[in-house]
DNA sequence: CGCAACTTTTAGAATTATTCCAATTCTGAC
DNA sequence: GTCAGAATTGGAATAATTCTAAAAGTTGCG
């Protein structure tokens, strides 16, 4: 679950890119997001990162959080008015919410599939981002 | 702005046959959505509202829109955490939040477009619903 | 070293959107 | 008209997140 040298070291490079610091808790919060895959909410990775900074807040954690996603290191995903959740998966991807698990997994998205959605759109418009979820079932095959 | 006869009658039928009434909230809480399709929020719809029902209290209007959800007369749009959007266009379609507006437009959804975005599933992933939303700007064209 | 100027963290209060609740009002059937 | 169930209402409650002001940590520099 220890973040390795070369995420860490990733870590550090964009914080300092930014003028951020590589803080203890940015640097757990990280490795916590990137050790269980499972898109956590805020919540769940306070709990996780507690295990080893038991005496790190709430707000730090969304606090480091937004530091995350400033610097492009961390994906926050939303479906409906769920609470926010966070990926460190940052290749183009959609996500599919198993309405049965609760799971969520990531789908790989074809550079030439967003660049087709893209042609949907009317002249004039130009999307910055594109945000693609499916919702349903996985069938046990 | 008033309901045409023929929506309030798809909203009766649409009502009745889930076994609800008809109510004067329902019925202007629909035809507001109906009126403007700028995708209002609960509050929005809620001011709209009191200008012709100045009784009505915002708990209604929730459980107004949550019935029209319901009946599938209409449907909720999220953009991250925002206030839940509320958008009387049934048809297959994507939307695109304009940064610099705020404003939502509805995009247009081939039905071969959906199929191809559901083909990217891997074996076993049964998607009920597929939600697609771009962020960007419009160029004044 | 030892301060000055930041940056970061923290606990708790505040905010926001939405839901819940219990009481009242309304409606339709008999 | 009465009764039962449906709908509405206002206010309290909830949940996720953001704000705030103070404390703690860090860095550069003389």
């Amino acid at each position: 679950m220890k973040a390795s040298a070369q995420t860490n070291d990733a870590l550090c490079a964009k914080l300092a890119g930014n003028g951020l610091r590589a803080t203890r808790q940015r640097e757990v919060v990280y490795s916590v997001i990137l050790g269980k895959r499972d898109h956590p909410t805020a919540e769940e990775i306070f709990s996780r990162v507690k295990a080893r900074l038991s005496g790190i807040s709430l707000a730090t954690v969304y606090n480091c959080l937004e530091t995350l996603v400033q610097c492009g290191l961390v994906r926050q995903v939303n479906f409906e008015r769920e609470s926010t959740r966070y990926c460190p998966n940052l290749s183009e991807h959609a996500h599919f919410h198993d309405e049965s698990t609760g799971r969520i997994h990531d789908i790989d998205l074809p550079a030439e599939t967003t660049s087709r959605l893209r042609h949907l759109l009317p002249e004039g418009f130009e999307a910055a981002s594109i945000e693609l979820s499916f919702r349903g079932r996985t069938k046990a095959s």
